[in-house]
DNA sequence: AGCGTGTAGGCACTTACATCA
DNA sequence: GATGATGTAAGTGCCTACACG
């Protein structure tokens, strides 16, 4: 469910969760199991420390426990004002404490509670300027979660060891396999890409994003090929061009010594003119068959006599031309 | 059937980081 | 070692198609 108004989502959320609290385990309400997991993109602002921590919240009569999944280290500064949001306007109105760590002393009775208990798991995806998303888990969101999770936790792990956030570089048969399936198809649909990222160990969002860059890298390459065409495409024709200014400029110079014109009711593309070399006049390139068959009633119609080819003159009425030149 | 709304996916553009010369 | 160029993973916003009430 795509949301817009993030406050009463999350306290709807909230709500439900403490129904279910009362409702369904009114006797181990502590045993809710409850995931909030704040899937992030990348952050300036990373969080603090509660924010990686499972936390004891309480809730009226209602303690929940609220299990803060670790945060991709890669998040940025929206989705931690969004997480903040989350916390000063949704949660803390529910009254929950979220600085309080949790409980780490649960009984095994407890615990198998907790097991037993209901687990209505919020998600709530914080995607930067995004709408928050809250999703119930059972939808499809799961396995894409589950994934993140498991990669969040391990970019975690390297965070807690000490190491900078490093840009994910994909290992050569990582990428030697997405190519293999780009040849194969250039999108994927949902199956296909869970199954690679699981293939791949990755996660599905990072097999989608490869998969768009690959496909806009493609569209580029093809683009600057398309250009190029085009670049010499437009030299051959502004060199065509050239020479018939050129040709025409004889022409117009024949012209002044020529009576004869040509009939405008020929469609001659000027490009597939040539100079008849025996009698200087206009032939067309190639086959005459490129050329309309009959000439006008008024005009009469002149053959060269000599190879190649000639191609019909229509002549104006008011000159007597000479019957072939 | 037409309409409004939510959702998912794709694309264009951009940023941030890794790598290399 | 510093630096700029380049490649690429990832973030963001917008658009569109589709499903559903």
């Amino acid at each position: 469910m795509q949301i817009t108004d993030n406050r009463e989502q999350i306290l709807l959320g909230v709500q439900r969760l403490r129904a279910m609290a009362s409702s369904s385990h009114p006797t181990s309400p502590t045993s809710l199991g409850i995931e909030l997991s704040i899937a992030t993109q990348k952050s300036e602002l990373p969080f603090t420390d509660h924010q990686q921590t499972a936390m004891e919240v309480s809730m009226e009569s209602s303690p929940v426990q609220l299990e803060l999944l670790p945060l991709r280290p890669s998040c940025q500064k929206a989705v931690a004002n969004a997480g903040l949001n989350l916390w000063g306007l949704g949660f803390n109105a529910c009254g929950i404490d979220v600085n309080q760590l949790p409980s780490t002393s649960a009984s095994e009775e407890e615990e198998e509670a907790q097991a037993e208990a209901p687990t209505l798991q919020l998600s709530v995806l914080a995607m930067g300027k995004r709408d928050l998303i809250v999703r119930e888990r059972g939808m499809d969101v799961v396995e894409h979660e589950r994934a993140f999770l498991e990669v969040s936790s391990r970019v975690s792990d390297e965070e807690e060891s000490g190491s900078a956030r490093k840009k994910l570089r994909l290992s050569k048969e990582q990428s030697a396999l997405l190519e293999e399936s780009f040849k194969e198809h250039s999108t994927l649909n949902p199956k296909q890409k869970s199954a690679l990222a699981k293939q791949l160990n990755l996660r599905p969002r990072q097999v989608e994003v490869w998969f768009q860059n690959r496909r806009a890298r493609t569209k580029l390459k093809q683009t600057e090929v398309d250009c190029e065409l085009l670049k010499r495409c437009c030299e051959s024709l502004t060199e065509e061009n050239r020479r018939l200014q050129k040709e025409v400029a004889e022409l117009r110079a024949l012209k002044v010594g020529a009576p004869f014109v040509i009939s405008h009711d020929f469609y001659m593309p000027a490009a597939t003119l040539t100079m008849c070399p025996s009698c200087e006049r206009l032939a067309p390139h190639g086959s005459p068959t490129a050329i309309p068959p009959t000439p006008t009633a008024s005009g009469s119609t002149l053959s060269f006599a000599s190879k190649p080819q000639h191609f019909p003159l229509t002549l104006p009425s008011q000159s007597q031309p000479s019957a072939a030149c």
